[in-house]
DNA sequence: TAAACCGGTTGCAACTTACAACCGGAAGCC
DNA sequence: GGCTTCCGGTTGTAAGTTGCAACCGGTTTA
């Protein structure tokens, strides 16, 4: 067990205010955290050069190892060891950034609605926000199992629903 | 009419990809931008000193002017000139800043669940996560009169409710 | 007519981001 | 064995952003 989340309170630091929203935002308020976070929940890399080469926005890998060490050490990853490659760290999601899926949810729905976004890359969030809670809950759950139980990717799940769906927009 | 929200999309640059998740993180991942718009949707505060004044995390006055301004450009806040003084600008919430009640909400549950929040700074975002839905709408449509439609706070509303309840718990 | 208030601006130091090149160790392949 | 590829990063450097404090001209108030 590398951390012990699910229980208690993220490791972080006490910010300028204990507002949840400051707090919120002192943690994941930046050009990056969200989107790497995004890339593991969503795009289901794991590993740092997989998220280094298939990063949409080209994150640079400085600023990669960086936010991977920072969502670690606030309890948002955690890293394990990968039996295939002695090298190789498997970067799993925390009970703490499952939780994050409605908020993700939310925020992919605000960003479809009014900002200039490209049709293959929303329809993920649209399919997301119109499952509502009910789907968000199946998703968490399909997260739970992959990340802190380590069981494969189910091919009828959610994930596996709205990659497809992907699929079919980007190659239209 | 000052800026032409509420039907289209924001006038915002293109970004790095067209992913509804990273077009939002780019314009408001920052540190300041949803601490500002906190403070004016939960707040009430409209103007430039009341929000520099009140600012609970002790925003400077550069980094206040620069994230009104664009915020301002982004659509998510309008200027409006204030009857009772020249000089006096009244920042307003838009239609598309008031859809963002709903992220704020997870964002605040999130927050006073995961993060070391004070008690009294996360009594409003528990209120409004025990709301739900029906509370965000009815919250949403009071800021459409107070922001879009210039009318007075309602006394009985879903802001009155959740400053009354902020008030309790710091006086005591 | 002096004091307080209005939305900011300016200058500067410290920190953060972005880009590109590079690193030592581990596995795969012949 | 020995070459290549893959592994998670680090380093150097330039450009941009943030944070702090002092200050500004115009407006309203007492």
């Amino acid at each position: 067990m590398p951390q012990s989340v699910g229980v208690g309170r993220l490791p972080v630091p006490g910010g300028k205010s204990g507002c949840p929203i400051n707090l919120t935002v002192e943690l994941l308020g930046d050009r990056w955290s969200l989107v790497v976070l995004r890339d593991v929940m969503f795009g289901g890399y794991r590993h740092f050069r997989e998220l280094l080469t298939n990063s949409l926005e080209g994150i640079a890998s400085n600023i990669l190892a960086s936010r991977l060490s920072k969502l670690v050490d606030a309890g948002l990853l955690s890293r394990h060891e990968d039996p295939t490659h002695r090298q190789k760290i498997d970067y799993r999601l925390t009970e703490a950034s499952i939780e994050l899926v409605p908020f993700m949810a939310h925020l992919g729905a605000w960003g479809s609605r009014w900002l200039p976004t490209s049709p293959e890359l929303s329809i993920r969030a649209e399919l997301l926000a119109e499952g509502g809670p009910e789907m968000w809950q199946r998703f968490m759950d399909e997260l739970r199992a992959m990340h802190l139980e380590g069981r494969p990717q189910p091919e009828d799940g959610v994930l596996a629903e709205l990659t497809r769906a992907y699929e079919r927009a980007r190659t239209a």
